[in-house]
DNA sequence: CCGCATCCAAAATGATACTG
DNA sequence: CAGTATCATTTTGGATGCGG
């Protein structure tokens, strides 16, 4: 069996009637989602300004679309800081923080994959390497602390 | 300090010159990319047309785009089983496998905050009671074997 | 400061028919 | 079977202004 992979779908214990991945890229899956969830989550820019500078190329008014989105699927919610002038920060929801795990793969495939983009040494490393003290990683699962 | 979420970035232990999110979402971040792969890799749906058919609402005319990225990107390559009729098989490089913990993120978000939609039962469930002999999860890091 | 509205341009995707 | 070609539609980008 060394080196053969088998050409047998690889299936859950319990049987999906839809597929996750489909569900959660619906939600997940749109231009700048992921990138705005880690704003708020990695980097704590968590202000319609700070995450329009912080994100190149998102516009205000694709990023009203997204905040709107990322509410309305309960990932993120809004907290009025000051009126007048307005200040609003918007934080994960625990919903929210179980995408932590999707952006820590996306970092991981990163770090590997295209080191020359990423590191200036352009040297691969693991997410264990750069985040040691994250890890073991939540999964999607573990709730979150709120 | 319990309780409490800290303010401060959280930073990796070598610092980005780009984001690796970014980088890796640039590839897998188009509409239907994350599904193929899906399909190649969990479902063992490895050819043009069975994708197609695995994949409601996808076209050919995008289908062939985002072969081609994968492919160009060193993600996927084709396997040329016989020609006339033509018969192709599509397969992940290691660098394709790499994605593997991106997948099984999103499989485990939507299992966990969409059981409605994903489970008969509705109950939600992790990621390593769907798939206990996986666990633990390879990283991006850890090199699939070949 | 935080958005929303509008108008228009460009890019990405969808629908359908078709070719080697 | 695997992929193209053509055209329609949707989504996103860019600029600007407005209101709470």
């Amino acid at each position: 069996m060394r080196g053969r992979q088998s050409e047998l779908p690889i299936l859950p214990k319990v049987a999906f009637v839809n597929c996750p991945i489909r569900t959660s890229m619906g939600v997940l899956g749109k231009k700048w989602t992921l990138l705005i969830l880690r704003d708020i989550w990695f980097l704590k820019v968590d202000r319609f300004n700070q995450i329009l500078r912080s994100i190149p190329g998102l516009t205000p008014r694709v990023l009203t679309l997204r905040l709107k989105e990322l509410r309305h699927d309960g990932m993120i919610e809004p907290v009025v800081v000051q009126t007048s002038p307005k200040i609003v920060r918007w934080r994960l929801t625990k919903m929210g923080k179980g995408t932590v795990p999707i952006l820590m793969g996306l970092i991981s495939f990163g770090a590997t994959w295209y080191p020359s983009i990423v590191f200036e040494d352009g040297k691969p490393r693991t997410a264990e390497e750069l985040f040691p003290y994250l890890s073991g990683l939540p999964t999607a699962g573990a709730k979150a602390r709120q």
